[in-house]
DNA sequence: TCAATATTTTAGATTAATCTAAAATAATAA
DNA sequence: TTATTATTTTAGATTAATCTAAAATATTGA
């Protein structure tokens, strides 16, 4: 098994390939991990030695397809253990990150499938992330951006891009949680603002930049 | 917050002293453990630098107020976890202990007190031990091994003071589960082995040594 | 294209947890 | 009571993960 400090490194550039095999750099790894560069450059050594990664010195990194797996595989283990968190014990959606981090590094496939049967094997977590199945195997859905949405057009919240507290917080707070429907009533041209309609009753305008980081199922 | 590594050191401290303030010596920590006497003095003047422990050189170790406030904390997770894995997840009784070895240095007091409620505040893990409540109190119920009961006397299984996933196995293959009622039929003095009746209708016959691992509330 | 800047790696230390082997202390038994 | 045995501690190394500062490499823009 790789040590809880592999994990991180491997879920870091996960996460920074968008979940595929693009290149990812030192420096980049080196912000999401909270640590310095020359420190990241002796854990790639030790990735690439045991075959997660292909690493070529100051050309960057890729997964391979062993190391892939075994980040998604985090990944798994973190979204089910949110939706525990949330749907079990009542936790907030802005709330259950953290716990989830320690949460992830849980190593067991029983404990993981069986918690995965015990949640009803949900297809995304709290935030609208899909949750890989025990093959690993993730069922994306095509969502898009409100920022990127036209005048009159219609769906339902389905997804966050981003999700720090703050952000979930006010979401929370403006109503506009997953599940909530929403038609474009307007797009201001001035401030990129846009008036939308929530579930048919509550009219609302929100911010560009709150816009580009609320997901829509058309 | 104190690493993993103390805390294991702190709960092992915790069951030498069953409980309790008596003294631990090294190399009683280090078999528990598995790591060596040497390692243990090291990790000793730690622990005893951070007021967790009392320690004299080659007078062995007590625990100080707080650190048996510290081990009864992991010791109310690693129990409330097992509860967990058994009567949500369906686990078997010998199956769960490593989990909770890894689960109960997860540290967040509100995750441990919602699952707590979740749980339903039980008072008792799978084996019949205790779980400390939140405040970290214990309530400890009186219970005597089946090798100390007389001949007629009678009560119910409520606890085993072996934790094997043998040992547990083999109970549960001879139906001497928690909640079985038994009666001290007779009592062998050849090998010093019980009969006993379990739930009014089974004879069974079991040797000394299952019978002292055995807890009985009469 | 090449000099300035940015990025990445190497070199050399540090900290936590561990080890083996040797030294110090305690316990025990003749 | 003292010699032998057992226990515990110290001394000195090792491994994993990290750091800072300096060196090496890559990128950029005049």
């Amino acid at each position: 098994m790789h040590s809880f400090t592999e994990e991180n490194y491997l879920k870091a550039i996960y996460h920074l390939s968008d979940g595929n095999h693009r290149v990812v750099s030192t420096n980049q790894i080196a912000e999401m991990t909270n640590t310095k560069a020359a420190s990241v450059t002796d854990m790639l050594k030790k990735l690439a030695d045991k075959n997660l990664i292909n690493y070529i010195k100051y050309q960057g990194v890729t997964l391979t397809d062993t190391g892939l797996s075994a980040a998604v595989n985090i990944v798994r283990k973190h979204r089910l253990w949110e939706v525990f968190l949330v749907e079990k014990l009542g936790f907030k959606w802005d709330e259950v990150h953290d716990i989830a981090e320690e949460l992830e590094h849980i190593n067991s496939t029983s404990l993981i499938n069986r918690l995965d049967d015990f949640l009803g094997n949900p297809a995304a977590d709290p935030h609208g992330d899909p949750i890989p199945d025990r093959s690993g195997t993730i069922h994306h859905k095509k969502l898009v951006k409100i920022s990127n949405m036209k005048q009159g057009q219609s769906g339902t919240i389905s997804g966050v891009s981003e999700h720090s507290s703050v952000f979930l917080k006010l979401l929370e707070k403006l109503g506009l949680t997953l599940g909530t429907n929403i038609i474009i009533a307007e797009l201001i041209e001035f401030d990129g603002s846009i008036m939308i309609t929530a579930d048919q009753t509550k009219e609302l305008t929100i911010s560009r930049e709150v816009a580009k980081n609320i997901l829509v199922m058309l």
